[in-house]
DNA sequence: CTGCTTTCTTAACCTAGGTTAAGTAATTCA
DNA sequence: TGAATTACTTAACCTAGGTTAAGAAAGCAG
């Protein structure tokens, strides 16, 4: 736990360092092939989806969104590793969502009300981002009503992801929620701090510390 | 806290004693209005849009859907309060939504995945209810694109909720949780049992108890 | 109106997880 | 490479909320 004040107050001035890049060769269709999961797309759609990302290489540690901010991208994420978490009482960061390959993230609430954000979303791992602005994105459901159905059936997966979570916190120990993110997030588990999963799952880095010794204890013997 | 097994195993034999009817004319357009909320239907698309749907009268107690069950239909509520939650071990319950006039409500895993869901939905007060079902929903969604924008908006504001009540649960007290319901559904307070709010907001009703008491104690003096 | 069921309350006792604090291991960056 | 920061661990103590149990109140069907 840290005061937050310090860490992100810096990040108002200098703004958003980062690289426009091309894609990534081996990353092109990335993002093409994660949209096919669930609708088929012209090889004109392709082209014109495409022309409204930016691709960007990010540092670790880069704080891409602050609360209090408007948030105007979708961010999809080609390599590394993101999260977005709120602050309470200026002190305690809770963790909303991971993001690595493959995966979407950003501000919904501030995305879709224009109005500044509770979330920060932050770099983790050194990443590769394919940005989609909101502005483009509603101008793409227009033209291309497949997308929309893209966008719709996303969300629509998130809502029951979040609805199982809500469910989870109300019903499991910390210990099975430890489980169940393990299960959903496997890679994550020795690239992330293990404080921010601590935070996920809604227990104190403390008391997480202590859970984990446990479970070593009961395994080995 | 009951056994589920007797109150919801007598439901399947008969299954649903409902009444059809026709729409009270008092709500017949408040579907329309709903939608009319996000996006302009023209008249065809309105008549087509009600062709598809069907609106019952339920009685309260009525489970309108049990965990372990394939759920075909959306709900839009003109009348009445209900439910939706889950049970675990066989006895706990956890409130996932309430829904009153004016609000949609269905159990979106089984409905998107098409499997037996993890939901009841159970209706709380006497209610007059607009069906859709989900093959009807996606046959819709390519005649009329508009409707598809208003329930990826649906969604995403629904989304969007559940992401603020998963923080609040991370961070705020029982009581702070408690506030936030109030002013979320003020109707509800009253009307439905407090068993019922206790565990939507996620205590048990012997602490809730003991927590309203104890808010009453200090604001009357 | 009456008995039965469900809901709500109260109270004593319990525990999962939080807090504080201090020390140890990793990282980071100069 | 080595000082400084950040992350992790351990342990003693604490508390919000859970559990169990029993009685009171309120709904409701006959």
């Amino acid at each position: 736990m840290k005061k937050c004040q310090e860490n992100y107050s810096d990040f108002n001035q200098p703004k958003l360092i980062l690289t426009l890049a091309k894609p990534t060769f081996i990353f092109m269709s990335l993002i093409l092939d994660n949209i096919g999961k669930h609708v088929t797309l012209t090889e004109e759609e392709k082209v014109l989806f495409l022309s409204k990302t930016k691709t960007i290489n990010v540092k670790a540690k880069t704080m891409l969104l602050n609360a209090g901010e408007i948030s105007r991208y979708t961010y999809f994420v080609n390599q590394g590793i993101l999260r977005s978490f709120n602050v309470t009482d200026n002190i305690v960061e809770h963790v909303l969502s991971f993001a690595c390959k493959d995966w979407w993230i950003g501000d919904m609430y501030s995305l879709i009300s224009g109005k500044p954000g509770h979330l920060f979303i932050e770099v983790i791992e050194d990443a590769e981002l394919v940005l989609l602005s909101r502005e483009d994105q509603e101008k793409l459901f227009h033209q291309i009503p497949k997308l929309e159905r893209f966008f719709r059936i996303l969300v629509e997966n998130s809502l029951v992801a979040h609805q199982e979570r809500l469910m989870d916190n109300l019903s499991l120990t910390a210990e099975e929620r430890y489980e169940k993110f393990c299960q959903k997030y496997p890679s994550l588990i020795t690239s992330v701090p293990q404080k921010h999963i601590a935070s996920y799952i809604g227990v104190t880095p403390e008391f997480f510390s202590k859970m984990k010794a446990k479970l070593l204890r009961n395994s080995s013997h």
